[in-house]
RNA sequence: GACCAGUUAGCUCAGUUGGUAGAGCAUCUCCCUUUUAAGGAGAGGGUCCUGGGUUCGAGCCCCAGACUGGUCACCA
């Protein structure tokens, strides 16, 4: 238990003064609410009589008079406290002191009231009478925001607003409507997929082979069945079984998960929307996707005109299409199609790339084109035909050797959805894992496992089938204008905070004792420390329990170490 | 992983050459019946991120560490 601040030690009395009143601070009954702030202000009506409840986010108090904000999930409307109005008899506590003394900013209350417009013009609820129905202990930071809409002293510091989402979404309004426009994108991609009459499915996420991309897995172990499992890194190859047992179409919004470095983009557990349809190839899927994304930014701004880092990008149908040996060209100078190992690795030297040995034909265009290319794709691009080696998943282009039928979206210099013809080839699939394998004994850890399952299935036969991967937080964030991963997933994955240990007396005796030593026998440490056994006994089991010491047996003698 | 920046009251931030810790908002007391970043008068509130060091004396200087942000590297 921290120290309390004085603010906090405050509210914790206003909370046994309230209860001395008899009344609770933590009602259990529902409470009737009939209209919301923003339905107050579309259908607003003189005298009209509203319930309404929320959190006390602001107070002017003027004697016996008092104006307040009240808050709900649609935003504020001004409430108005006047004495005589809440008591009507000749006790004049409730406001006196259950309003103006027992109550704080952040606390819920419920209020039942009538609307009027005041001198200024600013529509109100009269409140006629109000109730507890639950009490804030802790002072929430409060920005204020002046009539042009400029904020004061902006809850800002990026630590505090990701570990406390709950305290940020209170009181930053757009921080809230990055979250509405997320769940409209999602809710607009499951919309445009049911219509075309799609299966929205769930697989697993704890798998034996993490298949389906390249990408360093969580590793976890389950204990009944004595296994290793991980955490997908992908969905693919168990949407494309899907495909196999005979549903033309399915989709997935999955948590993928990669054991990987953390920065602006990257979040080690993020979400993925996986679709694979029967029948269709990757020219189809470019057209349902130049689609889909005009019909986000439509929902989303009423145009497919978006602000992103102060560029302005339109989702407008159709977007180019280039070949990425194409883009390399144009950008370059440098023709590869059907050159060399060895003259690509001339032509990365002539570029200025570093590549090393292990670098494989695919490796080194996908450097060439993240190095010199990829920066000039801002609008909507759909990079296509990739090398057969950085694609083992994806089928053979129809008419270009060495290439297959791949591709990337590209907005803003960044890859936003990664889509192919996809390979139902069993035996030709099985040779790429082969080839796969072949990489990582070379030395690339990123090269796929041979899932043998997977190619069970498609020795059933699968379809002609082209799928798609979208990555929804990177899509959110180029919808909403954040330039950061964070901004977009609610509880972004944070190093743990530091908690001060609290330590009792006996442990505290100990622990001074073994800070000097580091390690030490057991029972020397319980001589010196001159407690009793109980003391002893305690003290030492405390210290193990917080993870500040460690037992280990040796042959003749108990060892009690400090850990870090 | 490397480099740079930051961490001071509930929040946003100042803090001089190293010499008693500051402001605005919030809180508390008093005044105020249509205000709106309400207003007026007064008061309280601090592990200056943590641990060492230098010094008569450290928020400030030095060393080590923690966390956060940014850039790069790694990574789709």
């Amino acid at each position: 238990m921290s120290q309390l601040s004085e603010q906090e030690i405050v509210r914790r009395e206003k909370l046994k003064s309230l209860r001395a009143l008899g009344i609770d601070p933590y009602p259990a009954n529902l409470y009737p609410v009939d209209n919301t702030s923003k339905e107050i202000k579309q259908d607003f009506a003189e005298g009209k009589q509203v319930v309404i409840a929320g959190r006390l986010m602001s107070r002017r108090i003027q004697g016996k008079a008092s104006f307040a904000e009240l808050q709900d999930s649609e935003g504020r409307i001004q409430v108005y406290f006047n004495r005589d109005e809440i008591c009507t008899s000749d006790d004049k506590s409730l406001y006196n002191d259950v309003y103006k003394k027992l109550l704080d900013i952040g606390d819920f209350i419920g209020i039942e009231g009538e609307l009027f417009t005041t001198q200024v013009g600013e529509k109100t609820v009269m409140v006629k009478k109000f109730v507890v129905l639950s009490k804030s202990l802790k002072p929430l930071p409060l920005p204020k925001t002046d009539a042009e809409g400029n904020t004061f002293d902006e809850f800002n510091d990026p630590e505090m607003r990701y570990r406390q989402r709950y305290a940020d979404l209170v009181v930053n309004p757009k921080v809230k409507d990055t979250f509405v426009k997320r769940t409209q994108i999602t809710n607009t991609i499951r919309e445009f997929y049911n219509d075309m009459g799609f299966l929205e499915v769930e697989t697993p996420i704890l798998q034996p082979i993490p298949g389906g991309a390249a990408a360093r897995p969580f590793m976890t172990h389950h204990n009944a069945l004595n296994i290793p499992l991980y955490l997908r890194i992908a969905n693919e190859l168990y949407l494309k079984r899907l495909i196999v047992g005979g549903f033309d179409g399915v989709y997935e919004f999955a948590k993928d998960f990669r054991n990987e470095g953390m920065d602006r983009t990257h979040n080690p557990e993020f979400t993925v929307m996986e679709m694979y349809a029967a029948y269709k190839d990757y020219n189809w899927m470019m057209d349902t996707t130049e689609q889909l994304l005009e019909k986000i930014a439509m929902k989303l701004h009423g145009t497919t005109k978006v602000e992103f880092n102060g560029k302005m990008i339109d989702y407008k149908a159709p977007y180019k299409r280039i070949g990425i040996l194409d883009a390399i060209k144009e950008h370059t100078g440098f023709d590869l199609y059907q050159k060399s190992e060895d003259e690509i690795r001339e032509a990365c030297k002539a570029l200025d790339i570093e590549v090393d040995e292990t670098f494989g034909v695919g490796k080194m265009i996908d450097e060439i084109f993240g190095e010199k290319c990829e920066p000039h794709y801002i609008q909507p691009t759909f990079i296509i035909d990739y090398p057969t080696e950085m694609s083992p998943l994806t089928k053979k282009h129809r008419s270009k050797e060495g290439l297959t039928e791949r591709f990337e979206l590209m907005v803003n210099g960044k890859e936003l959805a990664n889509a192919y013809s996809e390979l139902n080839d069993p035996i030709e699939q099985r040779e790429r894992f082969e080839d796969q394998l072949k990489l990582s004994e070379k030395g690339d850890d990123e090269a796929m496992f041979i899932d043998h399952d997977f190619l069970r299935a498609l020795e059933y036969g699968m379809p002609p089938t082209s799928g798609i991967g979208i990555g929804i937080d990177r899509l959110t964030m180029f919808m909403t204008n954040n330039p950061s991963i964070q901004e977009v997933l609610f509880f972004p994955q944070m190093k743990p905070e530091k908690k001060a240990i609290e330590m009792s007396d006996n442990e505290k005796a100990i622990f001074e004792i073994l800070k000097t030593q580091k390690s030490m026998n057991l029972s020397d440490l319980k001589t010196q420390s001159g407690l009793s056994n109980k003391g002893w006994d305690k003290g030492i089991k405390g210290l193990a329990k917080h993870g500040l010491t460690k037992v280990t047996k040796t042959d003749d003698a108990l060892i009690v170490e400090l850990q870090d």
